[in-house]
Parts: C-alpha cells; sequence; structure tokens
DNA sequence: CCGAACTGTGAACGATGTTCACTCTGTCTA
DNA sequence: TAGACAGAGTGAACATCGTTCACAGTTCGG
C-alpha cells in the first residue's frame, strides 16, 4: 500500500485527537470539549487542529460515529459469548452489555443517543439504513428476534402496524433476508424502544426520584422481557 | 398583599427573560441561548440579566422547570377530557398528549429529558420525590394504574421486584395511599419507562433510519399496550 | 532536485459568561 | 418629609471560545 509517513503520521494525529475530546468530553461534559484545550492537551496550536477536522462540530461528529462502533463492538461481543441456540439469553447479554457500557460512558452515551447535537447530523438521521452504525447494533438483536420468531415463540400484534410504512432500505434489507418478515421487525423495533427507554433514563438520571436500586428495576424488566419473548404471561388480579 | 412597583416590574421582568431565552432555544437550540442574546433581544444590558439570575445555568434551569409544569398542565388537561371510568382510555390520552407536546416542542423536550445539563441539576435529579414536577406527571399515570389494579386487570410480575428498592419519601407517598401497593408502582414505572423510550426516540430522530410513519408506529405500541392494560395478550406463532 | 502539497505558527476578529465600580431611582423609615 | 438604603441598570474589563488568515517549515512525487 505505500503508506507515506506522513500519512501514518496523520492517522495518529487524528486518532489522538479524538482520543483528547473524548477525555475532555468525560471529565467536563461537552462544553469542556473545545478546540483550545485539545490543542492545549496536545501541545499544538488550536489553528493546527483545522487541517484534521474543517470544525468542531465535525471533530464531535467524527468522535460520535467512533462511538457508535465502539458500542457495537461491545453488544457483539457480548452476544457471542452466549450458544446460538439460545437467542433469548443472547438478546439479554446483549441488553445487559449496552445497558452497562451506557453507565460507565454516560457523556458519550449522551453524545449518542440524547438530542441530535445541533451542529452536526449523526450516522442514524439520514434514513440510509442498514450500513449505519445504529443499525448495526440493532440489527444484532433483530437477528435474535427473527430466530425466535422460527421457533414460533414471539408474541407480536394480530394486525401488522407498520407493514409499509419502514424506510424503504430497511424493506430492502427485509427482503433480502427470507427468514424476516415486517411483524419480526415491529417485535424488534418495540423491543429496541422499550430498551432504550429503560436505559436512558437511567443515564441521564430521569429515575432517581423514584428508584434506588435501578439495577433491580433493570433486572426485573428484563426478566418480564424474557418471559414475554418466550411466548408467557402471567396475569396477577388486582384486590378487586 | 401590598405589591409595590418595583415588586410586579421585577416579575415581568424574570417572566420576558425566560420568554425569551425559550424563543431563543427553540430558534436555535440550546447554544443560541445566551445572556448577550438575550439582553440584545430586550434592548437591555447583558450584566443587568444578572439582578434576576446569578447565572446562565440557573436561568436555564429555572426555564425547565418552567416546561415542567407546562408539560404537566397539559398532561392532566388531556386526561380530564376523558371519563373517569375509563382508565386505559385515560392513559393513553396522557400518553397521546406527552407525545404530541414534545414532538411540537423538541427543543424544551431535550432540555428537559434529555442528559442532564451540566451546569444545574434538575428537579428531577434530587430524589425528593413526590412534590417535584417530574413525579408529578408521573403521578397522574400512577393514579390511572392504582383504578386499574383495584379492578384486577393489571398484569404484574409474579414476585415483586422493586420492593424494598424505592425511594424514602416514594415509599411514603405509598404507603399514605392504601390504595396503591408496589406492584402497581413496578408497572407503572415499567409503563413510564417505555413511553419515554419511544417518545424520546422519536423526537431526538434516532428512529428516522427505520420507520418513515412514526405516528403509526407509536399508535400500534399504545394499542398493544392497551391491550396489556386490559389483561388480554395476544401470541401469534411463527411459521416454525 | 525542485515545485507543490501538507503541516504547523501566531496574530487577529467576533462572540461568549462573568465581575466590578459606578450611577440612578424607587421604597421605606426616622 | 428628608434622607438612608436597597434595587436596577450601565459600561468597561477579563478570560474563554471558534474561526480565518498570511506566513514558514517539512515532506512528497515527478
Amino acid at each position: 500500500m505505500a503508506t507515506t509517513w506522513r500519512e501514518r503520521r496523520r492517522v495518529e494525529a487524528v486518532a489522538e485527537i479524538k482520543e483528547v475530546a473524548r477525555r475532555l468530553l468525560v471529565s467536563g461534559g461537552p462544553p469542556a470539549v473545545s478546540l483550545r484545550a485539545i490543542s492545549r492537551e496536545m501541545g499544538m496550536t488550536t489553528s493546527a487542529l483545522y487541517r484534521y477536522f474543517p470544525s468542531l462540530d465535525a471533530l464531535v461528529a467524527a468522535l460520535r460515529g467512533e462511538l457508535f462502533e465502539e458500542l457495537g463492538r461491545v453488544t457483539y461481543a457480548a452476544r457471542d459469548e452466549v450458544p446460538e441456540d439460545d437467542p433469548i439469553l443472547r438478546v439479554l447479554a446483549m441488553a445487559r452489555a449496552f445497558r452497562r457500557w451506557g453507565l460507565e460512558h454516560r457523556q458519550e452515551f449522551g453524545l449518542m443517543l440524547g438530542p441530535p447535537v445541533p451542529g452536526a447530523a449523526g450516522p442514524d438521521q439520514e434514513p440510509g439504513a442498514p450500513d449505519n452504525p445504529v443499525a448495526c447494533i440493532g440489527a444484532a438483536f433483530l437477528g435474535e428476534f427473527a430466530e425466535l420468531w422460527r421457533r414460533g415463540t414471539l408474541v407480536v400484534p394480530p394486525d401488522d402496524p407498520i407493514e409499509g410504512h419502514l424506510v424503504p432500505s430497511l424493506d430492502l434489507y427485509v427482503a433480502r433476508r427470507a427468514d424476516i418478515e415486517t411483524p419480526v421487525v415491529f417485535a424488534f423495533l418495540s423491543a429496541w424502544t422499550r430498551l432504550y427507554g429503560i436505559i436512558a433514563m437511567e443515564i441521564f438520571g430521569h429515575m432517581t426520584w423514584a428508584v434506588t436500586d435501578t439495577e433491580e428495576f433493570f433486572e426485573a424488566e428484563l426478566a418480564g422481557f424474557a418471559r414475554q419473548l418466550a411466548g408467557e404471561t402471567r396475569n396477577v388480579p388486582g384486590p378487586g
């Protein structure tokens, strides 16, 4: 490939910039990641950073993309530690890994899955599925849901509510794999949003007013989740 | 009460400041709300604003509190348009109102229910339940869940998973009302996080890569939700 | 080996939050 | 009613921020 010294040096610089930016994000939140602070930390001039990124927004956008890849790797790794023939356990493992990573990287999580950062459009904004990081993480879950569907244990609503409402490219994705039908995608999206709700609420600190042991709550939710995926439901009547 | 002219003038000024801040937030996102922009818009000096708020963070914190109150009012109003004897419909009405307000006020929603703003601790951080705005909104849902519990249609997990994990003050809240037991609180929290997940993901733009008609998806989720609250579940087996 | 592209510099501009000493003015008390 | 006092507004100043620009040094390819 004949990579010149400059090219090697450049990718190193880009990597270090993002690394420092992330460290600043972690220690001081979004407002702490500034070009001047980065340049200071690196012993460079601020203007030199513009040789690598056209703007601060572009820098955090790049960082965001990298973070998605990291979260994806973590999720996939957790899945692969569970045998293939137990889709429910695989889903649970991914969910736990997802939450754990988020809790251990709150600032990063906020940057990735919080409100859109004004400057830059993230990889999840453009509907050009499924070759974007977000879709890739979701796809891991979707695969297990497809397996469950094949086994006939998946609980789905009687009528398919999103038939015809999928993003075209994702529609293609479904059509490509014969074993995935839109009810499966709906079940996945339902689970995906639900998982996001529990985790994001906890990470963003919107549950501290009600629950002390959020881990316990999460596991309880996960248990109910597993029961639902296994096809059983329990109905405990109230006193009335 | 003998309110002096100055006092009246002061509350007007505070109100106008928050008003202008909100307008700036809506038009330009969080970075657009700045003391200088506010003072410019109001024909004042920037330093004069410090007579009303000790810092910018304090200002947005105050704005955030006000927004919670507004969202609460909207939610309660939607509930009260449905007869008391149909708890499920009341829950659905509140959920729809919640989502609609969020969609029509994306920036405000992000400020309220996104990642915590670094400068100021919000009303949902301190665990001093339930006299805070967030808890008040949740309480509206909780009330309907209690009614469903009384009717014996609420689906709850076989073992109570959050017994002893509630915030003490919320525990008191439960103890005060004889008709609310912790399984009800768990069911509520489960629903609350789920609702948050669907709505926040849509508002933050994290679903555009998969679904075009998010309204349809939301309604489908709501339908499944209503079925669950009514105590019925449907299990459609896959082809396997 | 030499021109061209890449990388880094330092100064500058406009914007931001915050502080400070200073006025002016309404309010309350002696 | 007169004067003291607290509230409200001013303008300058400081440090920080993103961004741009002309300039200098270094590396690469023909």
